[in-house]
DNA sequence: TCTGGGGTCCTAGGACCC
DNA sequence: TCTGGGGTCCTAGGACCC
């Protein structure tokens, strides 16, 4: 049998779950900024309209948002993240076979579906909409580059109303002729050049590039890309997600740090969530990573940018753990007079803990800690407020000066109760 | 004053082994 | 003068994605 995937993408989405529970913001243009209110993130088709670039910085645009009355949000990931799940736990009712690629975008597996497949991305696209909130784009193909691409065509054609099909042949040479070759699916800005070099500059170029030099030149990965041009399919779909292999927890600060102290309470915090990330998902870590670096933006300041990994005798999920092993790589790597804007804490070598088989020489003790974490991820999955948990470790300490600036917070409408949304009839 | 964050995969080359 | 060859593992760095 043939196979048909879609790719079903969210409109904006940051943008679009803002709108959600504030739909007075309709028709108005909205954009949502990155952590530390940093750049623009996430623009609504009004935002676009007007010209405002992907990751623009804000400092540099907040007088023209403010002339053009556009609506501004700091990041709210708790509210993505659920409206996420949303919209694809609905997909489910459409297809059991659902690879979730990204908080906004799932391939689906359409093979063999009977009737008119782009009625059916209608149908799924308007429910979908119903059920969340979210607006939808579905771009259908053979496989899961062109399905990427169709879903642009979704987005970009005027009169396609947000659902494309690339299926057609003959349609499809016309549209790869017309699509500049770096608009696709894993070709980014360092291949292109070189791929115009060869005399490649549309899809349809590519499409027709001999095999073997492309293989030569650029490795198994574009190949691929060739292929999948060519309607084979070579990306399957991936329904269960693949073990995690980093757990990565990095920020930049509202203000410039420059005492030890502070920059131990800031990692700490930042060992503290990595640990209840590592937890939430199962996992142990047999090896942490602390960096800490100046603003390389700041070209008068000396810079700097020092990293050191911190192996763990034995995997560990324990919070305690991970904060002690950061503030001992911290100070190993801390240097006074430096002016630091951001740090983070990876973990990585992870486990599945239930497939962890200790070993005799590991440290005894484990199950009281297990307890002990179950019993603080519970209050503070409970009772914490934004950015803050409500019992910590000691070291995570209690100045705000590093905290990132968040000013135009939306609520925790759908994963708070105290944020839940009020209707008065 | 102010410029994000989190991830994966592939490849080349060196070390080491037989 | 002549100085193999194949395999694996690891790591760093590059490239991509959202």
């Amino acid at each position: 049998m043939k196979k048909i995937f879609a790719l079903v993408d969210c409109n904006n989405f940051y943008a679009s779950c803002e709108r959600v529970f504030e739909p007075k913001l309709e028709n108005r243009p909205v954009v949502v900024l990155s952590n530390n209110d940093g750049c623009i993130i996430a623009r609504s088709n009004e935002a676009k309209a007007l010209g405002i670039p992907m990751g623009a910085p804000l400092f540099k645009n907040e007088d023209f948002l403010k002339q053009h009355n556009v609506a501004i949000f700091s990041a709210n990931f708790a509210l993505y993240g659920d409206l996420s799940g949303r919209v694809m736990d609905s997909l489910e009712d459409f297809t059991p076979h659902v690879d979730v690629y990204s908080v906004d975008e799932a391939f689906i597996d359409l093979s063999g579906i009977p009737g008119d497949l782009i009625a059916h991305g209608t149908v799924l696209k308007d429910t979908v909409r119903r059920w969340t909130g979210i607006p939808l784009s579905v771009g259908i193909a053979p496989t899961k580059t062109l399905a990427k691409l169709a879903n642009r065509l979704a987005k970009k054609t005027p009169d396609a109303n947000n659902v494309f099909s690339l299926l057609d042949q003959k349609r499809r040479r016309d549209i790869l002729a017309a699509t500049d070759v770096s608009k696709l699916w894993g070709i980014g800005r360092n291949i292109t050049p070189k791929l115009n070099e060869l005399g490649i500059f549309t899809a349809l170029d590519l499409h027709n590039a001999p095999i073997d030099i492309i293989r030569k030149r650029f490795g198994a990965t574009i190949m691929r890309t060739v292929y999948e041009l060519r309607g084979e399919p070579c990306i399957e779909l991936e329904e269960q997600p693949p073990d995690k292999k980093t757990i990565i927890f990095t920020r930049s600060f509202g203000h410039m740090v420059t005492s030890h102290d502070e920059l131990k309470e800031a990692v700490s915090t930042f060992a503290t969530r990595a640990a209840a990330k590592l937890r939430r998902h199962g996992l142990l870590t047999g090896c942490l990573w602390v960096s800490a670096q100046t603003n390389h933006y700041n070209t008068f300041d000396e810079q700097c940018r020092d990293a050191i990994s911190m192996p763990f005798t034995q995997p560990t999920d324990h919070t305690g753990a991970l904060v002690k092993a950061t503030l001992a790589g911290l100070a190993r790597l801390y240097r006074p007079g430096y002016r630091y804007k951001r740090a983070g804490v990876m973990l990585f070598d992870l486990i599945v803990k239930e497939r962890y088989a200790p070993s005799l020489f590991d440290a005894p003790g484990t199950e009281r800690n297990d307890q002990l974490m179950k019993a603080l991820d519970t209050i503070n999955h409970t009772l914490a407020a934004p950015g803050c948990d409500a019992v910590q470790f000691g070291g995570a300490g209690i100045h705000a000066n590093w905290r990132m600036n968040q000013t135009r917070l939306s609520r925790r409408y759908t994963t708070r109760w105290a944020d839940l949304p009020v209707v008065k009839a």
